[in-house]
Formats: structure tokens, sequence, C-alpha cells
DNA sequence: TCAATGTTCATGCAAACGCATCGACTTTGG
DNA sequence: CCAAAGTCGATGCGTTTGCATGAACATTGA
């Protein structure tokens, strides 16, 4: 139970170490973006979710899918969607191919929107993060977190 | 305003990319810790409170200090204070050099509640991070998101 | 010295969140 | 073929969050 003996440290406290400072960078920048004057008139969380909308084929989703990549409940997502619906900035229909299920698509007024605060918001990804790595270190940090990201598919519950 | 025709990707790219890459391995991996079945009796945000105190000498921190390591409003913080006291796990005092200012104590019980937690939550980092990356690429990513993170302080606002 | 300004924490309040649950639909297995 | 089990999305409900604000104290500068 207790670590071995040595002066190097062990595979669990560099995998504790590692998740704390990337734990903690990811807080400090989303504290940044937050405080930036972007966001008007949608939320940080519902840009991610008209963002994740807008990369998709047809810029259309299942709830379900589009629960897998947001860090939402399905509950708070249903209603997050009910919310930009009545906004106007997505639309929801039934989905043809499963009675259970609701696709959401993007509207025009969704994706101008879109793009409007995503331009403001990479002014803010510039200077948080474009000036505090060089380009190989900003290619490294993508290249160990998506690998971090995608083993999650590998590791069962 | 347009990027240079070029087929290298532009710096503001490379950031776009890596805080994407980030975010979203944030977000899989917070979702599978929020899976486990390891917080009772506390929430991963509270824990996260209690861990914070924990590492700070005497176990104590102002709250205004406290709140600028983890990701809570200051009203949100400070509620939250307020039911770890009612749980017994932290308590709170005036700070002597400072009228206006509390200190926030960890208890023994809240750093009974801390360390079991803790080692539970261990078991998760070490199954999701520390199978995902070897010793190397963990090494690496610590030290780009403690760089990322410190480069902050230097960038106003 | 002291009025003006800034800082720190608490609180009223509305919005948003997650959990539990339900109805509707789909998939599975005998 | 159909009953049982599983999946999907919506909704009731209590909790937690953030924003706006206020009271108390500290700091600043004339």
């Amino acid at each position: 139970m207790t670590p071995p003996p040595s002066a190097e440290p062990s595979r669990t406290e560099l995998a504790a170490e590692s998740w704390e400072a990337l734990f903690r960078a990811q807080s400090a920048l989303l504290r940044r973006f937050a405080a930036d004057d972007v966001w008007d008139p949608i939320s940080l969380r519902e840009y991610d979710v008209l963002f994740t909308l807008s990369r998709r084929p047809d810029r259309r989703a299942r709830l379900r899918d589009l629960n897998r990549e947001v860090l939402l409940s399905q509950p708070s997502l249903s209603r997050m969607v009910e919310r930009l619906e009545a906004a106007g900035l997505v639309a929801r229909e039934p989905d043809r191919a499963d009675g259970r299920g609701t696709v959401v698509v993007l509207t025009e007024a969704g994706a101008a929107v879109r793009r409007t605060v995503g331009r403001r918001h990479t002014a803010g990804i510039r200077r948080y993060v474009g000036t505090a790595l060089d380009d190989e270190e900003l290619r490294t940090l993508r290249r160990l977190c998506d690998k971090l990201r995608l083993a999650q598919e590998s590791i069962p519950d």
C-alpha cells in the first residue's frame, strides 16, 4: 500500500501531479475566458453547445450525442436546448430514424452568433494560450491532451 | 484579417486547437471522475476546496485566497464554506490581521474526509490518466500545463 | 487627519444545475 | 411474435450557482 522506498515519483504520483496541473490550468484559463467581455448574448457553456453543433455534418446532432461531448447532465442539456430554441439559435425536430430521439439543429441565427462570439473568444485564446507556449509546445500539448481523451474510450468503467 | 496563404497552421489556430484539446480532455476526465462512486460524503467541487486547504500551511487560508484557486464565484464559495462548516469539515474564524477577512480552517474531520476521498479518487486518476500516457508524457503534460497556468500571472487583463 | 476610494465577505434573488423518475419508443431473446 | 429489458428525452423538485448589492473594514492621498 505504501510507495516503494525510491527517490523516483511513482506512476500514480506522476499521474496525480499531471491531472492536477491540467485541472488547474484549465480552471485558470476558464476564469480568464469567463472574465472576457465577449459572451453576450450567450454563456460560455451555451457557446460550447453551439460550437459543437457547428462542427457536425449539417450542423445537427442527436441530443444524446451532443450530451456525450458536453459536460452537462442530460436534463440540464435538455433544458439548455429548450432555452436556445426559445432564443431562435437552434431548432428541435424528431429523429425520423428513432422515435425516441430528438435532433438539434443549429439555425442560421445560431451559426451567426457562434461565429461572432467565436471570433471574439479566439482573441482571448491567442492572448492567454498563444503567448504562453511556443509552437512546438502547443503541438505537444494538443497531442498529449488528445491522446489522454481518446484513451478514455478504451478504458472500461 | 484573413490568415496568410500558407499550409502551416497559424499561431492562433495552434492555440485554439490546443485549448480545445485541453478543454475536451478535462471534460472527459471530469466526467469519468464524477461517475466514480468515491465522493460520498462530499462533492467533487467541495473536495477541491478541502484539498486546496489541506496543502496550505496550518491547513488554513483566507476566503479570498481560496477563491483565487478555485473555480467558483466569491458568493458561491462563501456559501459552500458555510455548508462545509455546518458539516464540521471546516471552521471559520475572523482574520486578526484584517478585520474584513475570514480565515477558513480545515478541521480534523475535514482532513480525514479529504484523505479518505483522496485515496479513492487517486485510484481513478491512476486508472484514467496513469494508463493513458507513459512517464515521459505525463511529465511533459505536467510541465506544459504548469507553464500555461503560471504564464497567466504575467498576462494583464 | 480624514474623506474618498478600494477590498472583503455575506445575503437577497433569479437562473441553472443534477437527481430521480416517467412515458414513449427500440432492442433483445425465447 | 411478443414480453422483458434497455434507451432516449422531458419534467418535478430540491440544491447550488452567479449577479447585484450592502455592510464593515482597510488603504490612499490631499
